[in-house]
DNA sequence: ATGGATTTGTCCGTATGTATG
DNA sequence: TCATACATACGGACAAATCCA
């Protein structure tokens, strides 16, 4: 070893076994010291580099710990062999994003109105779970979430929505992303699994994502056609029974009692997607599907991003005694991806009566939404006409002018308005006459008429219902 | 209709519609109102039972939405078929959980110290996020996380861990449970996957779950047997270089070149877990594998578990640009399953320097702790030997008695004392001398004596060295 | 066959008690 | 405490369907 070449800085900042650790380094993997070459004993070197043993000590400990140099004790210390390290330059580019575009006008459903949230009350609550008292929560919980919030979540599903079940069935999760993929696994007798089409897009692409094989079955004035289950040959089913996700029908109660039927006989399972029932404008709430259910077939699952925001990641799904005892087999080994904190929040959130409040606030809010929305196309009848308006936070606007869909998209689109057409909600593609999704929830009761005003007039739709061209 | 059965309480506190509602509703479930029958008009109705013609109508309504009626305009209402709905008797008991043991000593590893938890720095951050002024944060953030965390996760990896990637080649998610599955599905050409045996167990499940077949591949004093990685004809592999769990090796510097060699030849790729490579106590961090590579085949991949808490469950992995493509490709239309008041909050957290500050704090306090328990097992050598000592918050305990391990875990657990054994993290059973692991994080300064003497009271070793039986 | 009376669902304005802020 | 808004309930106006002289 060439110690002439070791020039140490003493006022560096890099500490002086860092320094020398790093020049020794250097030499072994530059070949300067070779396989098997000895080093100077700690002594010997740190009297000719006059630094301290200990300094030399570090620095060989250092690269004794990274493999770069065997100890033989009362021997020394040799150099270990060295891999040449191969660099081949495969320059892959990061593609760019697309750019998002700016829209002045966004209704693409799945927002919501973001303006009423309790801040403060949420904060409050914040403040109280986030306390030394509380570092019991900083360990891992319960895999399928903390009991207080569980008990929680099943008081409100029994009082807001029939379902009856205890804390112990519910499973909590970040949101449906997780959770059904999870319930996939579970089900493993199923091999084809019937979905609603249209449906959610990201329902579909879950399960391609599982891997399983599903049939899109059609969705009618009274919800999922049934009876397509059996010609079908379907083994489980995926449904959103109080307010179909996205025309907005409700499925008849002949069909729930086939539906049921359906699943008793085949001794499979229904899985309730509930996502939004929380909003229904007029009359009672549409009872859940689960609610009826008496033979255990009945998944509900359902999630807190429309009733208090997308980004919280909290859903939840009720198991039947007997997937919820294949699922404690199978994931007792796994940790609930929501953090403690959050659900300690959410779970005084509804203890004390401020998820009740919120949701009320938010019905009446969103109500006078579709109430000012309705009001605004009412003139534009009947080239424009209104479905789906009894609950959610879209509506249907059925288009009868002589343009195609992706014409009125594009006019929409140049307009700076964000609108999602119902034809992209299909598994297998239709030939309609143009429908199209208003979503309501994100924008301001001041705006709202501008926005249905400048999509009207950008579709060349005049009052009093005829196209001018 | 047998109006006269038709008794009302207009004193009762459910509503004079939904009593008639409900009326209805039983007599169509019971046949009493046959498929076809035709419902007395609102007025006739109304008339008769001395209500409004609003509670008619309401109560119509709701049973029109629920799907038991039809309406025909200006005709009347009739009672839709009905399907019967079977109940078959299926009670599925739950099984009740196995009950937890409580212990006197928890040294199972995992756990970590929470009494150093800055409540007041983290409540502060918190309150700073969740503001009126931060209300985007209630809608959906980037699927990747929002760019502020991956920001500071980037300049936080580049100083800490020589980890050079920019902010767009970060995912954020819920810890490695939820990222090394989408991570599993980006590597789909890898058909056989090597992982460390021994190892952490939940990798190993992880794969199971995702059916993705795996081979274990032999750890020794130099870490992961890079050799046998061509020998078993391994695709990709997943490692922890920096702190072997739970060996606590330190893959070797001429391993690690051949192992990016390996993975540069075979252009596949390689899971570099770096759980918590935070905690090292004699020297400089060892570096990071991904920062040795020039050739884009390391993912890098880590969590808050350690350095922050378990039940935050944050995680990320960095992935290299072709990867990185793949994924944007893939999971576009997904959600980042971290809520964004705890991304911003931990973003916060690190950007004022708490992070850095509480990183070295618990360095401190592990060290300290280390020093404890080596020094508490120092008097019971050589039955007892210590290694991996250097790093992490466990230490590896050699059993030099004539017992199995089975007997001394029970002996263990009858005097109150959890223990994990070094067999149990072996895929491929073992036949060795008893090894334990033993987690000091959880326990105070104060109890790790105790805990020590307890331990080795109960598996008769006494000072000196010697069994008495 | 026909026209007017009747019945029907639909729509709307309003009163009252209660919950909310 | 008080004003507001909403759920509930009431009764009537309207137009379409039906019925019958």
């Amino acid at each position: 070893m060439d110690m002439l070449t070791l020039a140490l800085e003493p006022e560096s900042s890099t500490p002086l076994y860092e320094q020398l650790y790093l020049h020794i380094r250097q030499a072994i993997v530059d070949d300067t010291l070779t396989t098997g070459a000895k080093l100077p004993s700690k002594r010997k070197l740190s009297d000719f580099i006059d630094v301290s043993q200990t300094t030399v000590e570090l620095a060989y400990a250092q690269l004794l710990a990274e493999g770069y140099i065997e100890s033989v004790p009362r021997k020394g210390f040799y150099v270990l062999p060295q891999e040449e390290l191969y660099v081949r330059r495969s320059d892959n580019p990061i593609k760019p994003l697309p750019q998002k575009k700016t829209y002045t006008f966004d209704v693409y459903p799945s927002q919501i109105d973001t303006t009423a949230f309790p801040f403060e009350r949420w904060r409050r609550h914040l403040k109280q779970v986030v306390t030394e008292e509380n570092r019991d929560l900083l360990a891992l919980g319960s895999v399928q979430g903390d009991l207080v919030l569980r008990q929680e979540i099943a008081t409100y599903l029994y009082h807001s929505r029939g379902v009856s079940c205890s804390p112990e069935q519910i499973i909590v999760g970040s949101g449906t992303e997780q959770l059904l993929p999870q319930l996939l696994d579970l089900l493993t007798d199923a091999k084809t699994f019937g979905i609603e089409d249209p449906g959610y897009p990201l329902t579909k692409q879950l399960f391609e994502h599982q891997n399983r094989h599903y049939v899109p079955i059609p969705v009618d004035e009274s919800g999922l056609v049934v009876d397509r289950l059996e010609t079908e040959r379907i083994d489980a089913v995926y449904v959103t029974p109080a307010h179909q996700f996205p025309t907005g029908t409700i499925l008849s109660v002949s069909r729930r009692q086939r539906l049921l039927n359906w699943a008793l006989e085949h001794q499979t399972y229904i899985i309730e997607d509930d996502y939004d029932s929380e909003f229904r404008y007029s009359g009672k709430p549409i009872p859940s599907l689960q609610s009826m259910d008496q033979n255990e077939r009945v998944i509900y699952l359902s999630t807190f991003s429309k009733s208090l925001m997308p980004s919280l990641r909290i859903g939840y799904m009720v198991l039947p005694p007997q997937l919820l005892n294949r699922y404690r087999e199978r994931y007792r080994h796994f940790t609930c991806s929501v953090p403690r904190f959050e659900q300690h929040t959410l779970a005084e959130f509804m203890a004390n009566g401020d998820f009740e409040k919120h949701l009320n606030r938010m019905r009446k809010t969103y109500r006078r939404k579709l109430e000012i929305v309705t009001a605004a196309f009412k003139p534009y009848e009947p080239t424009v006409s209104i479905t789906g308006a009894s609950a959610g936070l879209h509506i249907i606007l059925s288009i009868n002018v002589p343009h195609s869909t992706e014409t009125l998209q594009h006019m929409a689109e140049s307009s700076g308005i964000r609108i999602k057409a119902m034809e992209d909600y299909y598994i297998r593609p239709q030939h309609l006459h143009p429908q199209f999704l208003f979503g309501f929830a994100a924008l301001s009761e001041a705006v709202l008429p501008i926005a249905v005003a400048r999509l009207m007039s950008c579709w060349n739709v005049t009052k009093g219902g005829t196209s001018t061209d």
